[in-house]
DNA sequence: CACAGTTGATTGCAGGTCGCAAGCAAAACT
DNA sequence: AGTTTTGCTTGCGACCTGCAATCAACTGTG
């Protein structure tokens, strides 16, 4: 049968309880056995008899006591901090970035790298595994390979699709090829929207108890993200979240994706810079230029010029479209926008929201939060690394063990 | 901690593995403990143990032998044809409907009785409970009600918002007015839309192997369901599948939501009657008149009514629009239009699936199926009747428990 | 027609995990 | 210094599962 849930056997409680514990331990950061048998309802007994092989593995380690209360000091305990590492590549259009981490999260190291513009996938993909072969030579043990990949991602295949901006990749199939290079490490793949989504909430989200989290990625493209109950909704072939390719105009002007009126078409960085690059020789009291780049809009934006306010208004207008569409399709309790257009700041997520109010439900937008990132470099690796982490130690394949809750039998 | 998983007892083992064998049960239907115990990956002898005390507490019974195969006969097994039933309340606009049904699904009985359009909400619900407590009386034991309720439903707070075709219902609390009616009954509640997905998914998307599914209601109202998993998407509030109030026109035609260009605005029954009745006049070759009814386009779209033709077909490039958003935003493998709807047919679909194949990228559209629902009277009240077994005997509360495989200690 | 062969259901046994409760450890308070 | 408090650990009993043997019921065959 198809989707028939499996059972569980006495020994598979055992692993079922590991990971529960390890993922209490990892959302809880550094945290005492106790506080553990607390989070799981496990009775404190069978938390430590769970722990002590993995800190004999090396996969936990006690980090110290806590001092401050009343009776014997607790031991906290954390993923191993040396020994264990995770490494993730991040793949760009014009450059790709690598990453170490260790299991408790911490960013060791990280180094982007570009990519030449004429140069073959092959070349690039012999650039990167010989900086992977470098750190997996340092670190002695990987335990996993996170790749977070731009664009149209099909993840069922692990193939990208219509990677415009490079064609040179279209054809290589660089996911199958790193398994081959390092047959011993997993390698994990996602699509780069859906990594920072996961980071996001993890830093974020999950605080603030958001159940349904909607992630824009707005800026060179319009991506998105789902996260339902902490997990990212990856959609049949994991390409959900083409937010970009939604329409907001049915008679709108042609896209290359085949679909008319694309939100990307009105608010990407490209749509917003041939935007400013047409007017600015129009326009009075700007000092925007024809051939002004991004960060200049950025720069000018806060100086709060009017071309590019007007024009980051206009694509402000627009993007809310969007994510009133998304609000009434999906109903999140939280929105975040990520990626570039973060820069523009509080001003521009106030146009947002006033769009939004004025266009969604009251009862419905009185209970989302709409949301800047506080994005920084690694947030996509960051979310890269916890794919893996997830898939290798906490949870079954891309989905964690559910809360199940025990009870007396009947 | 908010969302800790909880581990699992040695007693909740117990509970874990009875809920998984219902599970499967209810996947395959008629079956002997064999088949469950392969479905469930657990031991013969465990499912043996497991089903004894389900049926000693008339949960379960075995419905014959099993003859064709080679050694003893298996002995099919099945949830109970009768004892225990689930009540289901059907809430519409202008009528309600109730429906028995034992665990195993049958329908045992249904009517649908008229909403006295001048009539308050509390005299509806005194008809209402009148009839639920004949019913009662007669089954004896009741396990559970569903109701399934139309329109924008705040799923977390059980009330109904802009019921703007019935506003005698703002500000009765039906949920919780037949909760404390019945106490000892467990009442459920859904949105019809979602009701109908789990239906169409459990009869027909789990045999496709449907992984994401998305059910759109269409007719009156333009409503959807996400499935993920066998898993009805909720959202935060419960109120997610507001496809209808989803723009495909950033500037269109102001609609009450709030939004401008309401994919409903387009493509409900009253905007395609509007529009035929306008042209009724002006058009020749038409059997259509300025009162057409529904059921009159229905009629003259499958004679190939020129108007009708014209006016369906508009409408499906409009619904097109907004399922090609959908696929893109969400990815699903299945799309199964419902409703109404559903009645313009084979040609219809197709009208849809070209303009869905034209805005869809070829290697998403390749993997996704659309159709058109086999719909019947009681398929909403067999949702409603799904979502109480399934919260009542299988998983826990709205989140069936998932595979978790086995595996060796380490 | 009896007997081997096959397959499903049941039962006895051994292994393993968990919770409870008692015991141990290490601090603060008095 | 002794008591209290709190967290970690260990001993014990209960319980569930898997394995394997057994029972049950049917088919096929010489």
């Amino acid at each position: 049968m198809k989707l028939a849930q499996k059972g569980l056997s006495i020994e598979g409680i055992q692993g079922h309880n590991r990971r529960a514990i390890l993922a209490a331990l990892h959302d809880m950061g550094e945290c005492s056995r106790k506080e553990i048998s607390v989070a799981t309802g496990l009775d404190q007994a069978t938390v430590t008899r769970a722990i002590a092989p993995l800190i004999d593995n090396g996969i936990v380690e006690e980090v110290g006591l806590v001092r401050g209360g009343r009776g014997r000091r607790s031991i906290n305990l954390a993923f191993v901090g040396s020994g264990r590492y995770i490494l993730c590549l991040r793949l760009q259009r014009r450059s790709f970035s690598i990453a170490a981490f260790n299991l408790r999260g911490d960013l060791l190291e990280t180094n982007e790298f570009p990519i030449a513009r004429d140069g073959s996938a092959k070349q690039t993909f012999k650039e990167i595994s010989e900086i992977l072969d470098r750190q997996i030579g340092n670190l002695k043990q990987v335990d996993g390979i996170g790749v977070a990949v731009p664009g149209p991602f099909l993840e069922r295949d692990e193939r990208v699709i219509l990677m415009t901006e490079s064609p040179q990749w279209q054809g290589f199939d660089l996911i199958p090829e790193l398994r081959s290079r390092y047959p011993d490490i997993p390698v994990h793949s996602t699509h780069d929207a859906k990594a920072a989504a996961l980071t996001e909430w993890r830093h974020h989200g999950r605080a603030l108890g958001a159940k349904v989290m909607l992630y824009v990625s707005a800026g060179q493209g319009i991506g998105s993200a789902l996260v339902v109950d902490g997990h990212v909704h990856r959609g049949a072939q994991g390409l959900a979240g083409e937010l970009g390719h939604t329409s907001i105009s049915v008679d709108g002007e042609q896209c290359k994706c085949g679909n008319r009126g694309c939100l990307e078409l009105f608010t990407s960085r490209i749509a917003l810079l041939r935007a400013i690059r047409e007017r600015a020789g129009d326009v009075s009291g700007t000092t925007l230029t024809s051939d002004a780049n991004f960060s200049q809009v950025l720069d000018a934006y806060a100086a709060e010029d009017r071309l590019a306010s007007e024009e980051v208004h206009r694509v402000a207008r627009y993007l809310a479209q969007g994510i009133t569409n998304c609000i009434n399709f999906v109903n999140p309790d939280l929105v975040v926008i990520g990626d570039e257009y973060a820069g523009f700041g509080q001003n521009f997520l106030e146009q947002i929201k006033t769009h939004v109010r004025a266009t969604v439900l009251p009862s419905i937008y009185d209970a989302v939060d709409i949301e800047l990132s506080q994005q920084s470099e690694d947030t996509v690796l960051r979310g890269a690394f916890l794919d893996v982490l997830a898939q290798t130690y906490l949870g079954s394949p891309r989905a964690e063990p559910e809360a199940v809750v025990a009870e007396a039998s009947g």
